[in-house]
This record gives C-alpha cells, sequence and structure tokens, in this order.
RNA sequence: GCCCAGAUGGCGGAAUUGGUAGACGCGCCAGACUCAAAAUCUGGUGUCCGCAAGGAUGUGCAGGUUCGAUUCCUGUUCUGGGCACCA
C-alpha cells in the first residue's frame, strides 16, 4: 500500500471535525492545561510559512500533553481590528468588516490544511460586536478605578470618593505632579463643582482621557502611525507630518510600574525578555535637584507668590538625577528645547539661535533624536547656580534630553558621563574633574567606586555612598527630594480611526461620563466614508447622530481586544459576563505561551496590566495572565534578485553584473530553484511582462542574487504553506517547520531540505506497508536491540518535546527508524508507541498507522509510552584519551573501573606511551562516563 | 543611539551540567538496481599536508581562566528584533 498523504490527511481532518475530537470541555476530572499561541491579526496577505512555525510548535505541545493525560485548552481566534483594514477600505471602498471576514476565511482554510488540534467552538475574534461588548465593559472598569498607593491595588472610584469627602487628598495625592490642583481638603472638596470635582478625578482614574502628540499630516488630514512616516514624511504621497496636540485616552499604566516590575518575578519567561520588559518599565532611583536661574530676563529674588501661578517655577531648574553624588562635577544644565522654560530663560543675544535650534527639534520625532551620534545645542544665555558652592552653571538646550523623562532638565557631569563628556568636548565647556585619577580626561567614567575630590563637604567619600549623604543634605536645606522615576509612560489607548471598538463613553459639557453598562456593546456604526474627521478626529465625528448624541470619536487600539482574550477563550459563549468565574478558576493561568519578542513590551505589558486590574477588582484569582512564555524566532524570506541593464530589457546573470550598469529587481523566489532563475516561467512571470526579455549567463545558466529581508508579498520572497502541503502533505510540512532549526531563533526559509524530511516520513511508513506484500508489521516479542532502540528514543523525545528543542526531536525520530530500518523491525509491540510518540508531530500519519494495526480509537486517546531505564544499561564505555586535552585514541573501559585501574590501562596503551614520550604524567584525569586526559 | 538576541562545514543545524566538535537532514561525489530515468539502497564528504598510516588546524574576531572552552570571563565586529499609533 502506498502512502497517499493528500487522501489520508484529508480524510482524517473530516473525521476530527465529525467526531469532535478536539473538543474541549470545562468539566474534567484530568489535570487542566492551557496552551495558547499569540493572538494573529489576520491580514489580507494570508499566511505564509513564518506563521506557522510557534503554531507548530504549541500545536505539538498541546497534543504531547493531553498524551501526557492533561485536559488542555488549544485555541484559536482574530485580533480582526486594525489599521491595515482601514487602509484597504479608504482605497476600496470596501467596509473593513467585509475584508477582515474574506481574510479571515482564507486564513482559516490555511490553518486547516496544517491539521491543528484548535478547539474550533472557542473561536474569538475581536471586532465581533459580542466580544468587544466585554472589552467595552473592561474599558468601564478601568475607566471607573483608581489606583491606591497605599494598598497597591486598583480600587473602585467611589472609595476614593468616599477618602475626598472625609479627608480630602493629603494622603493620595494627584498621580500627575504637573497638574494644577496639588492638594485640598475635604471642605475644599465639597465646594468644589462638578466640572472640577470630574477633572480631577480624571486625574486619578486608570483610563483617563489627557492630551498628547500624534504624527499629524495635514495633507492627507490623518493622524499617522510611527510606521507611517519616514524620514520626516508621510510614506503615502511623501507629505510633511508635524506633532500636534489630540485629546487622547490612557491607560495609567505607571502606577503599577512596581507590581509589573514584582509579577517578572513569579513567571517563566526569559532572562532576556524579563530584561527588556524590566529595562522598558526603566525604575531608577536619585533626587530632584532645583537650582536658581541666573537670567536676564528674570529678577533673581522675586517676591513670594502663591505656588502656581507665578514664575516661581520658572526661577528654579528643576533636574533630576540618578547620581546626586557628582553634584559638584556638574559643568552646565541641559534642558528639553521643546520646554516652555526655555523662552522664559533666553537671553536676548542667543534668541535667534534658540528659536531656530527648537524649531529644528521639532521636526524631528523622538526616534530621530535617539539615535542621532551628531552632537547639537544651544546656550540659552541664562545660568543655573550650584546650591552647594554657588558655581554659576550655563544652561544649554539639546535634543538628546527629552520633555517626557524626569523633569525634561538634567545636570551635565562630563568627568563621569560619556555623552556629557563629548557634549563638553564637542562645545569646548571646561571640565571639572571629581574623581582624580578615576578620570584619564580622554573618556568619561561613570564609576560609583571612586573616591570624591573638589566636592566640598563630600570630599574624600566614596561615590556610592555620598549617594545618600547628598540627598539627605538636600532635603534638609528643602532644595530637592528623593525621587524613584521610571521611563515608562503612561499607555496612549485611543485612535483617530474607524476600525476599532468605540468608547463608552458619553460627553457632556466637556465631562466624561461613562455610558450604563447595560447599553453594551455600543456598536460601531456604518459610515459613509472611512475618511478622518475634522481636526484630525476620527472618522466617528463625520456622522451626524453619532456626534448629537456626543458619543466619543475615538475608537480603541488594537491592544484593546488582544489584552484579554486569553480569558474569553475559557468561556467564549457568556453573555452574562466576560467569562465565568468558574471558568476563570478552572483555566487559570495560560500555561505555556508562544509568540514572537516583538510583543515584549506592547502586548506583553498590557495584558499583564489589564490581568492585574481585573484581579485587583475581585474578578480573577490570579493576576499574572502567563505563566510560561516560550518566544519564538522569525522567519525571515531568503530574497532573490535579477538585474535589469538600464535602459534595456535585458537581465545579466549575477556573475557578470558588474560589467553593467544593472538595477537589482526582486524577483519572484517561487520561479527560483536555489539561486538559479527558471527562465521560461520568468518569462510569463507578472502577465509577461518581461516576455521578450534576453538573458546574459553564467555558464548557460541564470543565477540570482539573494538577501535576507522580512518575509512579504512586496518583496516576493513568500512562501505559501498551502503549495507544500499539496506537494509533500501536511505531516511532511510540519515536521520540516520543526526541523528548521530551534524554534526561538530567527532563520530564513529555505524550501530545498524538505525532501528529506519527506523522506523520513517514507521510509517510516515502510515500517509498516511494503508496496509487494502489503502489512508487515507482526505480533513478534522484540528483543534487546528493538528495545533499545526504542527507549533511547522514549527518553530523548520526552525529552526533547518538554523543553521545545523540536528539531531535535524529529531528528531522533529520523535514527529511530533508521536504526529500526536497519534491524528490519516490523514488530508491533516497538511499532505502536513510536506512533503514539509520533502522533503530536505528524497526526495525520500517525492516526492512520494506528487504525491500520488495528485501533479504534483515536492515537491522541493514548498514553504517552513509559522509558524504562533497564534496556539502555551499559556496562563499558568507549572513552576518549587525551594526553595534555588533546584527543589521540579511544578505549573501551569498563563503567565499574576504579581510578587506579583507568591509569594502568591508559598508561599501558601503544598511543599513549608514544605521546608521553618516556614523560612521567602529571596526573591523570578521569571523569567518569566522560573522558581520560594524561598530563605530561 | 539605547535595550535584547544571534554568529559552528557548501547549506539548515547538533553537542542538555566545562569533557570524543560537526548528530540528523540537505547538497555534492562514487557505487548498486535499471535498456534508460525516477524512486530506492550502499559508501564517502570541515579545511590543509599525505598514496596511506598518520599529523596539523578548526565553532565571527582579539585576548584570558582551565588538565581540558562552541560552552565561563574581558574587549570587539557583523546580523536580526524592539524603541511607545503595524499587530
Amino acid at each position: 500500500m502506498e502512502y497517499n498523504f493528500n487522501e489520508i490527511e484529508k480524510k482524517w481532518q473530516q473525521k476530527w471535525v465529525e467526531n469532535k475530537t478536539y473538543e474541549v470541555s470545562n468539566d474534567s476530572e484530568k489535570p487542566k492545561y492551557y496552551v495558547l499561541d499569540m493572538f494573529p491579526y489576520p491580514s489580507g496577505a494570508g499566511l505564509h510559512v513564518g506563521h506557522p512555525l510557534g503554531y507548530i510548535a504549541s500545536d505539538i505541545y498541546a497534543r504531547y500533553k493531553r498524551l501526557k493525560g492533561f485536559n488542555v485548552l488549544h485555541p484559536m481566534g482574530y485580533d480582526a481590528f486594525g489599521l491595515p483594514a482601514e487602509q484597504y477600505a479608504i482605497e476600496h471602498g470596501i467596509h473593513p468588516a467585509v475584508s477582515t471576514e474574506n481574510n479571515i476565511n482564507t486564513f482559516r482554510k490555511q490553518l486547516d490544511n496544517i491539521g491543528f488540534c484548535f478547539d474550533w467552538n472557542r473561536e474569538v475574534r475581536t471586532s465581533d460586536p459580542k466580544y468587544y461588548k466585554w472589552t467595552q465593559w473592561i474599558f468601564l472598569q478601568l475607566f471607573k478605578s483608581w489606583f491606591n498607593r497605599q494598598t497597591q491595588k486598583a480600587e473602585p472610584i467611589e472609595s476614593l470618593l468616599k477618602i475626598f469627602e472625609s479627608e480630602g487628598n493629603a494622603d493620595h495625592p494627584v498621580p500627575n505632579e504637573k497638574f494644577h490642583i496639588s492638594g485640598f481638603s475635604a471642605e475644599e472638596w465639597k465646594h468644589f463643582d462638578e466640572a472640577t470635582r470630574q477633572t480631577i478625578l480624571m486625574e486619578y482614574r486608570l483610563a483617563y482621557c489627557g492630551y498628547g502628540e500624534v504624527n499629524w499630516c495635514e495633507a492627507l488630514g490623518t493622524v499617522l502611525a510611527n510606521d507611517e512616516v519616514v524620514n520626516g514624511v508621510s510614506e503615502r504621497g511623501g507629505h510633511p507630518v508635524v506633532k500636534k496636540k489630540l485629546r487622547q485616552w490612557y491607560l495609567r499604566i505607571t502606577e503599577y510600574a512596581d507590581r509589573l516590575l514584582k509579577g517578572l518575578q513569579e513567571v517563566d519567561f526569559s532572562e532576556a525578555m524579563k530584561e527588556m520588559q524590566t529595562n522598558w518599565i526603566g525604575k531608577s532611583s536619585g533626587a530632584e535637584i532645583d537650582f536658581e536661574i541666573k537670567s536676564e530676563k528674570i529678577t533673581p529674588h522675586p517676591q513670594p507668590h502663591s505656588e502656581k501661578e507665578t514664575g516661581d517655577e520658572a526661577l528654579k531648574l528643576r533636574v533630576y538625577t540618578t547620581r546626586p553624588d557628582t553634584i559638584f562635577g556638574v559643568d552646565f544644565m541641559v534642558i528639553a528645547p521643546e520646554l516652555e522654560l526655555v523662552n522664559r530663560i533666553k537671553s536676548t543675544g542667543q534668541t535667534d539661535e534658540v528659536d531656530k535650534y527648537v524649531a529644528w527639534v521639532k521636526s524631528r520625532s523622538e526616534r530621530e533624536r535617539m539615535s542621532e551620534k551628531k552632537i547639537s545645542g544651544v546656550f540659552t544665555g541664562a545660568f543655573a547656580v550650584n546650591p552647594f558652592n554657588g558655581k554659576e552653571i550655563p544652561i544649554w538646550i539639546s535634543e538628546y534630553v527629552l520633555a517626557g523623562y524626569g523633569t525634561g532638565a538634567i545636570m551635565a557631569v562630563p568627568c563621569g558621563d560619556e555623552r556629557d563628556h563629548k557634549f563638553a568636548q564637542y562645545f569646548n565647556i571646561p571640565i571639572t574633574n571629581i574623581i582624580g585619577e578615576a578620570y584619564n580626561g580622554q573618556e568619561a567614567n561613570p564609576t560609583k567606586e571612586a573616591i570624591l575630590e573638589n566636592s566640598g563637604f563630600i570630599n574624600g567619600m566614596m561615590m556610592k555612598d555620598a549617594i545618600e549623604v547628598v540627598i539627605n543634605e538636600l532635603e534638609a536645606r528643602g532644595i530637592g527630594v528623593r525621587k524613584t522615576n521610571y521611563k515608562m509612560r503612561d499607555a496612549a489607548f485611543s485612535r483617530q480611526r474607524y476600525w476599532g471598538e468605540p468608547f463608552p463613553i458619553v460627553w457632556k459639557d466637556g465631562i466624561a461620563y461613562s455610558l450604563d453598562e447595560s447599553v453594551l456593546p455600543l456598536e460601531l456604526p456604518q459610515v459613509e466614508s472611512y475618511k478622518p474627521g475634522p481636526e484630525g478626529e476620527g472618522p466617528l465625528a463625520n456622522i451626524p447622530e453619532w456626534v448629537a448624541k456626543e458619543l466619543e470619536t475615538n475608537t480603541m487600539p488594537g491592544y484593546a481586544g488582544s489584552s484579554w482574550y486569553f480569558l474569553r477563550y475559557m468561556d467564549p459563549h457568556n453573555d452574562n459576563e466576560f467569562a465565568s468565574r468558574k471558568a476563570t478558576d478552572y483555566w487559570n493561568q495560560v500555561d505555556l505561551y508562544i509568540g514572537g519578542t516583538e510583543h515584549a513590551v506592547g502586548h506583553l505589558l498590557y495584558s499583564r496590566l489589564w490581568t492585574k486590574v481585573l484581579h485587583d477588582l475581585g474578578y480573577l484569582s490570579f493576576d499574572e495572565p502567563y505563566k510560561r512564555l516560550v518566544n519564538q524566532g522569525m522567519i525571515q524570506g531568503s530574497s532573490r534578485f535579477v538585474y535589469r541593464i538600464h535602459g534595456t530589457k535585458n537581465f545579466v546573470s549575477l556573475g557578470q553584473k558588474n560589467n553593467y550598469q544593472v538595477a537589482p529587481l526582486h524577483v519572484d523566489v517561487n520561479i527560483v530553484d536555489g539561486v538559479e532563475l527558471d527562465i521560461e516561467k520568468f518569462k510569463q512571470w507578472r502577465n509577461g511582462e518581461y516576455a521578450d526579455a534576453e538573458f546574459i549567463l553564467d555558464d548557460g545558466k541564470y543565477i540570482c542574487g539573494s538577501e535576507v529581508e522580512k518575509m512579504s508579498k512586496s518583496k516576493f520572497n513568500t512562501v505559501n504553506p498551502d503549495d507544500l502541503v499539496e506537494k509533500y502533505g501536511a505531516d511532511t510540512f510540519r515536521m520540516y517547520e520543526m526541523f528548521l532549526g530551534p524554534v526561538e531563533i530567527s532563520k530564513p526559509w529555505n524550501t530545498k531540505g524538505i525532501e528529506g524530511v519527506h523522506r523520513f516520513i517514507k521510509k517510516l511508513w515502510r515500517l509498516f506497508f511494503d508496496e509487494q506484500n502489503g502489512a508487515l508489521w507482526i505480533e513478534d516479542n522484540p528483543n534487546a536491540n528493538e528495545l533499545k532502540s526504542l527507549h533511547k528514543a522514549i527518553k530523548k523525545i520526552e525529552e526533547d518535546t518538554e523543553r521545545f528543542s523540536f528539531n531535535t526531536g524529529v531528528s531522533t525520530f529520523m535514527i529511530l527508524v533508521n536504526e529500526l530500518s536497519d534491524l528490519k523491525c516490523h514488530k508491533k509491540a516497538i511499532l505502536e508507541p513510536m506512533l503514539i510518540m509520533l502522533a503530536p508531530y505528524a497526526p495525520h500519519i500517525a492516526e492512520e498507522l494506528w487504525r491500520q494495526i488495528g485501533n479504534t480509537n483515536s492515537v491522541l486517546d493514548a498514553s504517552f509510552p513509559v522509558y524504562e531505564e533497564k534496556y539502555l544499561i551499559e556496562t563499558s564505555k568507549e572513552y576518549p584519551i587525551s594526553v595534555n586535552g588533546k584527543l589521540r585514541t579511544t578505549m573501551n573501559i569498563s563503567l565499574e573501573a576504579t581510578q587506579e585501574e583507568v591509569e594502568k590501562l591508559a598508561l599501558g596503551n601503544e598511543v599513549v606511551q608514544k605521546w608521553i614520550e618516556g614523560k612521567t604524567p602529571k596526573k591523570i584525569i578521569y571523569v567518569k562516563n566522560k573522558m581520560v586526559n594524561v598530563v605530561v
């Protein structure tokens, strides 16, 4: 019987659906296990071979866990809101819901082709009102909650109201220190009007409205995403893009910074992932220090006024530093150019230069500013006064200081900070050395271990000890405070777009109120056009009825729906709750989450935040969503190029392209074999655009150039899994994707090599069937060699699957099949356990052969074979024998041998004799079961 | 620029705790079967010297620790991912 994979795979895929093989119950005696893939966005380009990598890995693990006796939840769904569908709608007039539905159907067909064990009953789509009803509901919980710093938990806003009414906000200061109302008493609170009260409450809400800068493109009349802006102009059309302040929603994630940091200690993420999140949160401790400003515009000693409305702030320059110990080494100050303060302190003589520089900086993106290597800056003409020694310090502005971090101002210590050092050198600012020989005059030394000099009252102190001393002194003298800072900012949570969740918010007299939960979902209305509304507002602002109802015109960003989807899978059809407590208690945390590192600081932090808030409010029993995270690498595209000779329709092969003026052109990788172009197919490509092209060849072949790039349609380097499944079968495809290398490593796709895996599967089939004789399996008892092969494989495959080393798992199967073929073993007692182990990797062929040899249930209902050590016990080992660490020979030595016996044996060896050349060995290193090394 | 990861034969990769570098597969070479081809099977295959036996060398680069380093340490180069409105 022949291995007809197309027939077998279709048959089983159908039967699995009919038999509900993959349906999972929330009621089970078995222990639960939750395997989750990161939520895919169903793009119009469909699935390419890079997408299934993680899905195959998780599918293998999910099936493996099932064989190990777990009730396994392994769902799939779609993150269906997003920019691309909306852009498509603008360009083609097709409603995003329609194109999204089409894309999902394609996606689903492609996924089904590969034979995943998803429970499709639990599918969710973020754009489905039944789903986003609960996204909106959770948003309202965020809106109606505040973070109590004393309990470090989210609480309903009512508890804050009670506090305000009884004691004001003395114990619960406004999180935003720049807010114009700082403290108020219970009495004052009671006399505030509604608008003031709501404005204050907004400053506490976990979801709040504020103002933020966006990329505004006047010509397109729209707000652009960062990746739609290239070099300061719009990607489409090249129009200028400027910063514009718009009303935005935010999530107060900064309040959770410490909880998010602490939570990392209890989850099983890679160290790299934890480090990335830790760095993103960017907790640092130090001090804020006030410096008096000397500027020709400001009188140095003004009358004291009430704090907020006067120039008191302008008088002082407040900097944040993590190194207060270097206070005597400050040679200049740098403040962010966009700070209002700049205008108040710039001297007449410097005004032109300052204004010119500020205008230039405003045209630059934050990314450009951070990555600029060229030093730039302008002196403001003003000075700050060092509070400890009265030294006058010039105040500069430079783009490397960002307004959003700390106070937007730094004290620059060139001898201790490399960036400050370069700045000082570039602008010839004299450098004060406070660390003696530790500073060499050439480059900064950021040490904390040096002894301070030229440092007034902290002279002679170790820097790291001086930090505390200075902070205490600052606080004692009232010129500074101890301060913890976070790099992380609150998360912008609104988009001026159509295709996203509407906010369940209504505006009355400029105050945002929540809609009643009973009216949810607030459905996305139909629109005539997807064009942006007036003044950068979203398309919803174009709908008169919407605006008349004073509903919010922003929509939620892509990460809204994906922040909690893992909860919905637990109870996807629940109309009364986002998921029942019983379901979330049973399934609990995601045991295994597989996805790419590109989500390290976005999605992962947001969903961790949402989980913590839902936990604090009493809706979940756990406060970390993902117990274990495994990162998958990206499959990159390997692009191919042809070289067209300028001004002709002719192409020259790679080897000779330097002899001509050529332009490289991406060519479809599917018409290139390795690097050799199929010229006939090329002539037919793109409707015969190059039908009459001529070619200059290398040895009769057209050789293409190649480059590793992202896999994308526009680069013609995508490979569709459907084609490979058609040609080799899903089982081969699955195993080949795994065989490519470790899941967590990125690598370019290469279709060559899939034949090897296909040959292995056919070879495995031939252990069961023979073209002449048919069925080969027999009932005989296995011998020691056969049992040894099998149990060696059981051990290795179990280990490899457990540690997600699927590539070595596949090679173990290859070794097993090679050995069984050599042994001519067709015994059921060996083959049957092999099929169970194979079921996660190659489910179709495993199921087919499992039934063929006489089973009536699914192979997935079998139990994973148990490894028994007794079949692998060895009495001796072929030891490597080294002389002076260089391998010279091997010897078969009993595993029982003692040090003395080994020494005797080794020294008696001819080869060893030859290499020690009669010298007496210094010592002989013998590591049992490893090696022997003779040192002379 | 900052943060994270990676680099091993012609190619994808293996070496799990510092102990025989290159498992497994592709490709390539030779052979068997065949009228021939495909499929299949057998053997070989890091590089250099050598007929061979054997030897030297070899895990991005430069150092270091060790009896012994792909593995640990220091420095460095290149490639990929992220950097807050792609998802």
